[in-house]
DNA sequence: ACGGTAAGTTGAACACTGTTCAGGTAGACA
DNA sequence: TGTCTACCTGAACAGTGTTCAACTTACCGT
């Protein structure tokens, strides 16, 4: 009896979807597993583990096999497969957002990565990178073609700075 | 005898500065008045309608009078202030962003009226300004240059989209 | 000077929140 | 059988935003 954390955290990620974020309570998510909230308290230190572990499933879930593209197209498709796997589900953003607050190297390295195989330097490879996640993140509730016009935007910024051929 | 809004607002920007957006609590600000709590709502409807008044001194404070320049520069000194305005208080930018979560128009109202004097279309405008408002709120903690560089690809990106001499 | 009106405040309560912890229960292993 | 561990209970603590009947205070017109 008793559950494991992946099972807590596939019901977390549940009752998200229902009440959304600032609703997911430690009680409510206990009350939904017929369970006492300190029970919790033994899967996870507290609740902001408890919401990285939920983030870091809903990215885990989002993740696609890299292709090999030019730097900007790899650029475009890590943000686009970031946005989707956000907004699978609710407040997803907002969420991911909160978690990775004082710490987003996770979310930023690949775009990194990109930037310098597109011939950045570390300070443009790191703001450019921190800038697109941000963008991302902000946009959760709008339009895709807002959206993609801001994307497009910073993505011009950058290839302006590399010297590429728009 | 007895507060008036904008003493209060005053004071809770005091508490703000001294123990942080997450520790003003309603309580914390009524005692710090010499106040019970419930003394507050007969100024404000709630929380939130607090956070509101404090977020608009705040910017209210930051306004300087506007220049004639280039849309691009003014973008540019609209961003620059809107940074400064709100780094002058503690967690000025995540009290910003919370307020203005689902309406920034009166943050990108002066924003979208530079790009359409560059000659940005309605769409451009919106959501370059939307984006712009966006860097700077999430940008909060950055050192300065990496600001300036992020601002810098995100003008470079209206700049060629709108066709302008670089 | 007096009565009324309205603004402002109190003090207590309600329904929440995250978190802690001593104690209890159940299953696995030796 | 006994022990060890994992897990859970139930209650409590300290804090949150919010509401409201009752009270005080101040002003204003008669």
């Amino acid at each position: 009896m008793g559950y494991r954390r992946g099972q807590i955290v596939d019901r977390a990620i549940d009752v998200l979807d229902e009440v959304g974020l600032d609703s997911l309570s430690m009680r409510k998510l206990a009350a939904d597993l017929g369970v006492q909230p300190g029970a919790l308290y033994h899967h996870f230190e507290n609740k902001a583990a408890l919401l990285a572990a939920v983030s870091d499933e809903i990215l885990r879930r989002g993740r696609r096999p890299a292709e090999i593209v030019t730097w900007d197209a790899e650029l475009h498709l890590l943000c686009v497969g970031l946005r989707d796997a956000m907004r699978r589900h609710r407040d997803g953003a907002a969420l991911i957002a909160q978690v990775h607050r004082f710490d987003a190297e996770v979310l930023e390295q690949p775009l990194r990565s990109a930037l310098e195989r597109g011939g950045a330097d570390e300070h443009l490879a790191r703001v450019g990178a921190r800038t697109l996640v941000r963008f991302v993140l902000a946009h959760e509730g709008d339009q895709d073609d807002d959206f993609s016009l801001g994307l497009a935007l910073l993505l011009d910024g950058l290839r302006h700075r590399l010297g590429s051929p728009a």
